[in-house]
RNA sequence: GCCAAGGUGGCAGAGUCCGGCCGAACGCAGCGGCCUGCAGAGCCGCCCACCGCCGGUUCAAAUCCGGCCCUUGGCUCCA
């Protein structure tokens, strides 16, 4: 089976066939960098991680581009902010590193770039200049605004009428504008200080003096700031060109950003502006929805530094990317129990391999053909539109397997436990989840104390002092550290994030 | 109001495109057994689902069609 995707742009679930039979054009919509990044984030996140992969693993050629909103109100409104920084291009850089760091410790896969709207102002002016010419655009008081009258497929993306969307629109709002849908392209001036109030934390800069620190341009129509949309249309064009095959990002952004985008690059180059269309959904907070805005956020850093990575990618996997997810506690927990199963059979096969007398002739046909089908499973899964949910269940089929091939006996089956580790290996970092680094270590200065402490106990078990043995095990379980006696003495694992 | 997605066991969550393998996956919780000094982990087995409601099509429907109820998201700050 081939990988199908469901294409917002037709509401379908179609056959994957990039223009180009062995690259894959993605554009992935980044964030405004005037927030930290939340679990929200790292959801998409990951799940464009795991596109990348599944693509690679599929043998194309993926060119990967993530862009940086570094222009904008919000950001404007945090200068003076703690240690922000003094100024917009300042805040900016600070979240963006911070967030390219947040990345990192979700071990996903660099993009091949990461565009700043502030690096592309000149590209923007030609594309705003382009949209003018072809009388799909017009100014008004230094302002240059998109006329959605003039596209015709305008609201193809997220499946709306024209007129629909014109009566949602705020009557009051700028009479610069000759519909009320119409978006602006370049906006005349700087920030206002009226336009940043709302957005303003405790600690920012006056706002009369942050809004002094705002970037601005000189443009055809005089100095100006870049719109909201314009962005995405340059830079994915200058970094991939006028067709994308794939464009991803959240739900929430069908309209009105990516309908804006769509009509914007195809007016002004009369191309099909990206082939597949596909959205993340959003977490579910119990009533509502995570964000930046609704300030119910768990930060990126926060949630690697008390789960660990692969805890984390576990849960963030755990729907598929185009289902609601509910946040809580008790489904955090589930992924943390899922995640650990998965690598204490992975530890229990990898130590089965290590011993002496490892190389055995025995087979176990259940193994071997368990791990086989698991395979076919995740595979079909993931060519089902990304199912990760039924990719980690196929996973753990392989580690039940494994649990279930070690039970009780002396001789193992070395090929089938081999192939079922290489399996959890290279399936497991499709979905960004690492074996290595996280087992037991002794490299390291704690698992030397806890194993001194182990050996301590060991003693006083043989000495049949079990109350003394039991409470050094559970002072090492107050500490988060998990301890199992199994035959061959005490193994221990040391808590996620460490 | 308009657009979109969804309603499956105690929880969470696949399956719905292409009807039968679904008497419904995987995991958690619960129960029994094995193992164990004990605990944990692990193994084996079990419990819990008339798949939102009503009607239709069919030899056969969680899956297709029609109607209804409810939930969530979007409708110019949002991944």
């Amino acid at each position: 089976m081939t990988l199908h995707v469901t294409n917002t742009l037709t509401g379908e679930r179609e056959p994957f066939e990039p223009q180009d039979p062995e690259n894959v054009l993605l554009y992935y919509c980044g964030l405004t960098v005037s927030d930290p990044p939340h679990l929200g984030h790292a959801r998409s996140w990951v799940h464009v991680d795991v596109m990348h992969r599944w693509l690679e693993y599929l043998g194309y050629d993926v060119r990967h581009v993530e862009n940086f909103t570094d222009i904008n109100e919000k950001i404007v409104a945090r200068v003076g902010e703690d240690d922000l920084g003094e100024g917009e291009a300042d805040v900016a850089e600070t979240y963006i590193e911070r967030t390219l760091a947040d990345m990192r410790s979700l071990n996903l896969l660099r993009a091949e770039v990461y565009p700043r709207v502030s690096e592309h102002v000149p590209e923007i002016i030609d594309l705003v200049e382009t949209l003018v010419e072809k009388g799909y655009a017009y100014e008004s008081n230094g302002s240059v605004y998109f006329d959605v009258t003039q596209f015709e497929e305008y609201g193809k993306l997220s499946n709306q009428e024209l007129d629909e969307i014109e009566s949602q629109g705020d009557p009051d709002e700028r009479s610069e504008k000759r519909n009320p849908a119409d978006f602006a392209l370049w906006k005349a001036g700087g920030v206002d200080a009226e336009a940043i109030e709302e957005h303003r934390h405790e600690g920012a800069a006056p706002a009369e003096e942050a809004c002094e620190t705002a970037r601005t341009w000189d443009s055809p129509w005089g100095e100006g700031r870049p719109g909201w949309h314009i962005e995405c249309s340059a830079m994915s064009t200058t970094h991939l060109g006028e067709t994308l095959d794939v464009h991803v990002g959240g739900r929430d952004l069908v309209f009105p950003h990516h309908e804006n985008e769509v009509a914007q690059s195809e007016a002004a180059t009369g191309q099909q502006f990206a082939k597949y269309w596909l959205h993340c959904e959003l977490f579910q907070m119990d009533e509502e929805k995570m964000s930046s805005s609704l300030g119910n956020f768990v930060t990126v850093d926060e949630a690697i530094d008390r789960w660990g990575t692969n805890v984390m990618r576990t849960f963030l996997t755990a729907g598929s990317y185009n289902s609601q997810q509910l946040y809580s506690d008790e489904t955090i927990a589930e992924a943390e129990e899922r995640w650990d199963r998965l690598e204490r059979a992975h530890e229990s096969a990898v130590e089965a391999l290590d011993a002496p007398d490892a190389r055995t002739k025995v087979e176990d046909e259940a193994l071997r053909e368990t791990v086989d089908d698991a395979r076919d499973a995740f595979v079909e899964a993931m060519n089902d539109d990304f199912n990760t949910r039924e990719a980690q269940s196929a996973l753990l089929q392989v580690a039940t397997a494994v649990n279930a091939h070690l039970e009780g006996r002396d001789e193992y089956d070395y090929r089938g436990l081999r192939n079922a580790v290489e399996t959890l290996e290279e399936l497991g970092d499709v979905l960004g989840l690492s074996f290595v680094g996280e087992t037991t270590g002794s490299a390291d200065l704690a698992g030397d104390v806890v194993e001194l402490v182990l050996g301590v106990r060991e003693r006083e078990r043989e000495a049949g002092n079990y109350e003394r043995a039991d409470e050094l095990r559970d002072e090492l379980q107050a500490l988060g550290v998990e301890v199992q006696d199994t035959d061959d003495g005490a193994t221990y694992r040391l808590p996620s994030g460490e």
